[in-house]
DNA sequence: TAAGTTAACGAAAACGATTAAGACGATAAT
DNA sequence: ATTATCGTCTTAATCGTTTTCGTTAACTTA
């Protein structure tokens, strides 16, 4: 590999010449830098990441770190997207991203925290970890610039998929079409779970609807089959609900099989709601009634968010940010008015 | 952030005694290792993956290079699924993943190349990109160790999915089904189009099926749009196709939209078939017939073949590996006879 | 006792870059 | 004529490692 030093002996000058030529200085003649340049063109030159970073304290590499329960990695609809348009961003600004391993099963294997200290990360994102595990929250609290997805710490920028707001569309859209009558299989203990299921009763409480214990049920996100086994026993009470809503799209299509085992149609005979929006959802029939999370602006805004307290540490307010999503109305809710 | 010198000072002895001890080399006392291991875990001793890789002329750290038609990215199903199982073994092995970017859009970018030597990536991974474009060419054929997926070229260690058995497979399944009148959208010119299209011409001949020629239709993969445009062509010939082959499940639904929107029942009125097997598909009705491809396999030969061609070159064989995956028999296709 | 071994550690160079400080003519100001 | 200013370029230190040779003292062996 050619190196400063190689173009510093083919152009008769020092090495500490070329490094300036190459990087623009101004106490280097015209026609020098061009003569410099000329020949690194030639010889191929490429600079050294490594030892560029070790004088300059910057990588210019991000670090992520992401892990489901479901362990899908890559495959997770809500992060591949996500990931995705942060990716397309960082790139933007020069950066490149590397991912913190999470394969907690050795035994002498790094932490996150020395994982992203060893590649000395410029900053990292987090997201869909367990976020109270302590090696995620020592590496929350350490001096390395983060930002989080979906999940807030005191000190730390989040940026938050509206939770909220879409958990409230969805009640008020499917309230308004007559529905009283509304289960909802969460997914399991999670932040991200509680904002939407308090949104969930609060917002029922507010329409002065009343949900009975045994319709809120509680299953993995992304697991159809435990979206089936509840939707079956909803199935079996008493007094059916009319609509069900689901941890996100992919269980949805869990509980649909379900209710079409069982010999129902939907939404003619019963209702059923996702969250997430995946891609596939909008091209399959019937259209999944959903509320589509916006990845793409989460991922931007994410990385925007990391090179700001990367590259301006002290103008730049650590926050929580909301990106607002919206909701798909599909065919898989009947209007009962 | 604590290095070799500090450790150093404090223990008493010089850097290469704490580097040696460190590695465990044999020329450093017993106990002075234990002293030096002890203090160095106390002041929370990392090593710098920059200054070691400067040394050691090997980063740990491989490239991967992707990107599709579409721009899906991360999102794109078979590639993410090959991508997590790949980044996992990877893992194992001691290794971190960073992407190549392929943003080609600004002017002064550097070239895929240039990237790659810029991190001093050990090896490269390739899927899914245009494999004529020149600088796809150009890194390939650089001294850094690849592993393409899904194409050939001369002197490259390459993970093949068998396109040939499973467009071979799937004939077999639908023409032993009684079909005769069998249409493929294909997706656009490539080696594994290519590969597909040529099984699915050559086992019809040899059943001695006629395929007329606008049975054969083009449209991106993974577009949804395309296919459903394609299919309602294919719907509206005199003689209607009693089964339509599609470039990936993704497209099918698009193509299977088109289909219910002419009032055509899926598989009694006509049957189709799909590529991939991706996961969703498995949950939602009618379930797809189609080939699933084997991505877990094909990321992790990928991974053992990459390190092993980093690891020990003069001993590992540059060779093609071919997949294999399965033929899931679904919901969408009508028995005949 | 003199010479050879061995175990344990250190000095220093090198990897490839950046950068502060200095050197050296040439020109402009006093 | 002397000093100051300026444009160009070099010297040298430094980042954090690894690794090749020494070096030193203790211990064997003849």
């Amino acid at each position: 590999m050619v190196s400063l030093k190689d173009i510093a002996s083919e152009c008769g000058v020092s090495i500490a010449t070329v490094s300036k030529a190459l990087n623009d200085h101004s106490d280097i003649g015209a026609e020098t830098k061009v003569r410099i340049r000329k020949a690194a063109k030639e010889m191929g030159y490429v600079p050294n990441a490594a030892a560029k970073s070790m004088k300059t304290n910057r990588t210019h590499n991000v670090g992520v770190l992401f892990m489901d329960e479901a362990n899908s990695g890559l495959t997770h609809d809500f992060f591949a997207g996500v990931l995705e348009s942060f990716k397309r961003e960082v790139e933007k600004e020069g950066y490149d991203i590397t991912f913190i391993s999470n394969d907690r099963s050795k035994p002498g294997r790094a932490s996150y925290l020395e994982h992203a200290r060893y590649r000395r990360f410029d900053g990292v994102i987090i997201a869909n970890v367990h976020f109270d595990d302590p090696e995620v929250v020592e590496l929350v609290k350490s001096n390395i610039p983060v930002v989080t997805i979906d999940h807030i710490y005191n000190e730390t920028t989040t940026i938050l998929s509206d939770n909220v707001g879409g958990m409230s569309d969805l009640v008020d859209f499917v309230v308004q079409n007559g529905h009283t009558k509304i289960a909802y299989i969460h997914g399991a203990e999670s932040a991200t779970t509680n904002l939407r299921l308090v949104t969930f009763n609060r917002k029922l409480e507010e329409y002065g609807i009343e949900i009975p214990e045994e319709y809120i049920k509680e299953s993995p996100y992304r697991d159809t089959h435990g979206a089936y086994e509840k939707t079956l026993e909803l199935l079996k009470l008493r007094t059916r609900p009319t609509c069900i809503f689901y941890p996100d799209d992919y269980a949805t299509y869990g509980g649909m099989r379900a209710i079409a085992e069982r010999g129902l149609r939907i939404p003619e005979d019963i209702s059923v709601v996702g969250f997430d929006g995946i891609k596939v959802a909008r091209h399959i029939r019937p259209r999944l009634t959903t509320y589509r999370q916006n990845t793409e602006e989460l991922g931007t805004l994410a990385a925007k968010s990391l090179v700001a307290l990367i590259e301006k540490p002290k103008t730049t307010l650590i926050q929580q940010i909301t990106v607002k999503g919206w909701l798909l109305e599909g065919d898989t809710l009947k209007k009962l008015n």
